[in-house]
DNA sequence: ACAGTGACTACAT
DNA sequence: AATGTAGCCACTG
């Protein structure tokens, strides 16, 4: 576990149920805006470290499931949907109004 | 210490 | 509009 990690997965749990954000969004949030690729690093990462990390709220910047491949038990789509989150051809429905923007929280 | 990697993005063709 | 390319940078072996 590492600091920058640490950081990725706070935010990461700060995500409201039912909401979504992007990997872009949660690197400008802690200062470092051409580090979206890491935000995905950490969250390869997250199932070890953070098991029971709301993974599935983090999405690309146009809404689409791109991580949804390292899901094993359940499916990106099927965790979303349980919250309420409509989900079709990997692609969250009305995303703009469902982004959640982590600088607003902190 | 150095080169490779990646759940991204923005720009170019 | 739909692909392709190229920066990006913390972590890992």
């Amino acid at each position: 576990m590492t600091d920058f990690y640490s950081r990725v997965y706070e935010i990461v749990e700060q995500i409201p149920f039912g909401r979504v954000t992007t990997y872009g969004a949660i690197a400008n949030c802690l200062g470092a805006a051409k580090s979206s690729r890491l935000v995905g690093v950490a969250m390869n990462y997250s199932h070890l470290t953070h098991p029971h990390l709301p993974a599935q709220r983090v999405v690309n910047r146009i809404g689409l499931l791109t991580g949804k491949h390292h899901f094993i038990e359940h499916s990106m789509q099927e965790l979303l949907e349980n919250e309420g989150v409509i989900v079709v051809d990997d692609r969250v429905i009305d995303f703009a109004s469902l982004f959640w923007n982590p600088s607003d929280n902190i």
